[in-house]
DNA sequence: AATTAAATAGACCAAAAGGACAAGAATGAT
DNA sequence: ATCATTCTTGTCCTTTTGGTCTATTTAATT
């Protein structure tokens, strides 16, 4: 899938690789220090946006220095493209798969299923991605040009076939998709408003089951899957 | 609805209010330049995000000189309020209405044009609103929290009335409301990726109408309103 | 025409922020 | 113990930017 190198090589990042290669030891700090580091730009590109999001910030949420931030990363688009690249390899873990053999019924439950526990277990990920799309998808069009539409014709073509063979309504296929994508997608990109809407304070585990089984259950109907 | 006065109150508006008053003749600098402002603002707050937009750059999209932005509005929070005030009416307008009187299957066929019209016409506007909203939402608290909350209530009670008059399938009316708005508003806020994988340069009329009616069509079926 | 208010605009300032640098501390290998 | 890497961190510099101030021009009012 897309690679957006953004890790700073140079001498360092070459030996790190060699010293891995050779012992199998990889330098703990470095990871955990990197780690640390996004989840705090996670959280500060989120809130503030990627001109907003100040090194600064995210190296005091991170309990670094700044400079040492500066030392893993080299500036803050370098920070953010990794943020971006754990995003979208969350995305590619966490879609799901839409497999012929499954019948539409199957895949359809399996799919729903599996971005719903993705949107209610990784909402910032969600809003990242969401963010950059909106803002005019600047470092995804890439992205959404080879990896996505390729997916989305593929799926399609899935769908299309059991539509030919009279398994479920003869519905447009990609806008089905995109149904599916933004349904899903609202309880993490909107999770504030519906919390406030509903009056709560947090997601709790029984509102993954409910929506899920929301959300299947309506689907499956409107591709007459049900009754 | 939520007000958030933003205008620069002194006595030169004070004076604008009393020449309206008295001979009914706004200044129409004042308007017209306020207007190019907003419409740039709104343009550099989605594309940079509010930390990011710059009061520089607003005025250059405008064609005026950044103190002449700052005479109109005293400062960069003020625009954004502006602009999300803008937001707000548009969305008031917009969002069309479900009543009881039009029966399940009209009010949702009603409402779903409402909203896709809404998303194709201005999509910036809905942009604007998911960034607020994704972002924590901290200018729009009230608004879901009064306003928004209690919409969501009322028409909810509307739907459920339907439900038990079994006059529609029994569903949740309140993740039904939310996956109209995100079904609908996807095709605004990732207008980007939509046309990306269908491979398309700008959306054109027609897609206004397949789009209305893909979701018509399939949340009717969705709440058991056809077939 | 004179006066008052509104609008335009250049110059300026202080604060914030990205990032370079260098010097020292910790760690690991031989 | 020695040496080389890697890591840590304080300091400094430059650019950007929000916002002020002041002066001048344009428009409206009487």
């Amino acid at each position: 899938m897309c690679q957006l190198n953004y890790a700073t090589v140079t001498k360092k990042s070459l030996s790190v690789k060699n010293s891995m290669k050779n012992n199998n030891k990889p330098q703990k700090i470095r990871v955990v220090s990197i780690d640390k580091i996004l989840v705090a730009a996670q959280d500060e590109f989120i809130l503030q946006g990627y001109k907003g999001a100040t090194v600064q910030s995210i190296a005091d949420n991170a309990g670094l220095p700044k400079a040492n931030v500066l030392y893993y990363f080299k500036n803050k688009e370098n920070i953010y493209h990794a943020v971006l690249e754990q995003t979208l390899n969350m995305w590619d873990q966490g879609i799901g798969d839409i497999l012929p053999e499954d019948g539409p019924k199957l895949a359809i439950e399996k799919f729903i299923r599996a971005k719903v526990t993705m949107s209610f277990n990784n909402p910032k990920a969600s809003k990242i991605y969401a963010m950059e799309i909106i803002q005019g998808a600047q470092y995804l069009k890439d992205f959404a040009r080879t990896y996505l539409r390729q997916w989305v014709r593929e799926k399609s073509k899935v769908f299309q076939c059991w539509i030919d063979n009279g398994e479920m309504t003869n519905i447009d296929p990609v806008n089905l998709i995109f149904l599916i994508w933004s349904s899903t997608q609202h309880y993490a990109d909107f999770d504030n408003q519906v919390l406030t809407i509903m009056n709560r304070a947090d997601y709790e585990d029984a509102d993954i089951e409910h929506v899920t089984h929301f959300l299947t259950d309506f689907i499956l109907r409107g591709c007459g899957l049900k009754q």
